[in-house]
DNA sequence: AATCGTTCCTGATAGC
DNA sequence: TGCTATCAGGAACGAT
């Protein structure tokens, strides 16, 4: 699952296609698409980006931002199974290949997704889109008094909820909101309120510590993730909690244990997580 | 108003 | 062995 370091890497891998020229886009699965929020066809929104050039690539949380020259941003969001993959050379489409957008000088930019979640949005530069509003971790305005007013926007939510909440902090999901608690030593089911202000103080820590080194490591591949060449990323090496219940704590010994929380599983130290 | 549950989709895995 | 049933997952949206 593409989280803030996943999409950072293909972020910055992307940064080659900056002043290209969109010269033609097909779809195969026009239900994905969207513009302002409402459905729009492949004829059409190929029409709107065809000709455009690619002034700049960013991100906010685990939204990628094509902006264009044309004042458009497209907007994805590649969800769990999506992969943007540039090809110099030209390639067979396969199986899961639904959008592919041809580019003047380098190659092709193609979306594949499994599941089909994934979604490109074309926003113009007036649409304010919710998301795209939310602190980003590496903000500099997000500091730990940040963090801690944020926390008392939810005082009874779990710390684990809110981490993955994206209108309050963007870009942390189930992997890295598991593997942060675990380097600050907090167990997933506590309270907002409950956090002391050393406590909150090492989370913040933590959230910046963990998201840089997954972003060093080039993201985690448990299963479908791949960066825009298609390689694997490195920190499902280092995992210490996630997806490792039954198996012994690398720090004490004690067997990892999971938990829903806000419908997702939860990983954590019974011991180390207090 | 804020929170909860359901939906989307397909491959992997569990159960018979 | 081969079939069917169940599950995972981020965010949008409907329901309470």
């Amino acid at each position: 699952m593409p989280e803030l370091p996943e999409v950072q890497t293909i972020v910055t891998d992307l940064q080659v296609l900056a002043g290209d020229i969109i010269t033609g886009f097909s779809s195969a699965w026009q239900k994905s698409l969207k513009q302002n929020n409402s459905p729009i066809s492949a004829k059409r929104f190929a029409r709107e980006i065809t000709g455009a050039r690619i002034k700049s690539i960013t991100r906010r949380g685990k939204f990628i931002i094509i902006s264009l020259s044309s004042g458009k941003r497209i907007l994805i969001h590649l969800r769990m199974t999506g992969q943007l993959l540039i090809k110099n050379a030209p390639t067979e489409r396969s199986k899961h290949m639904h959008h592919v957008f041809s580019l003047k000088k380098n190659g092709t930019l193609i979306f594949a997704d499994v599941r089909k979640f994934g979604t490109l949005s074309l926003i113009s530069d007036s649409f304010s889109h919710p998301y795209l509003a939310t602190i980003d971790p590496f903000d500099k305005t997000f500091s730990a008094a940040r963090l801690h007013e944020i926390l008392k926007k939810k005082p009874k939510a779990t710390i684990k909820a809110i981490l993955m909440d994206q209108l309050l902090i963007a870009g942390i999901g189930n992997i890295y909101a598991s593997e942060i608690l675990f380097a600050a030593k907090i167990n997933p089911l506590r309270t907002a309120a409950s956090l002391s202000s050393e406590e909150i103080k090492m989370l913040h820590q933590s959230i910046q510590k963990i998201l840089t080194k997954a972003i060093r490591m080039r993201g985690t591949s448990v299963s479908d993730y791949r960066d825009s060449s298609g390689s694997k990323g490195r920190f499902q090496t280092v995992l210490n909690v996630y997806k490792r219940d039954g198996f012994s704590c690398k720090k004490c010994a004690t067997m990892i244990a999971s938990v829903r929380i806000a419908q997702r599983s939860t990983f954590y130290c019974p011991t180390c997580q207090k």
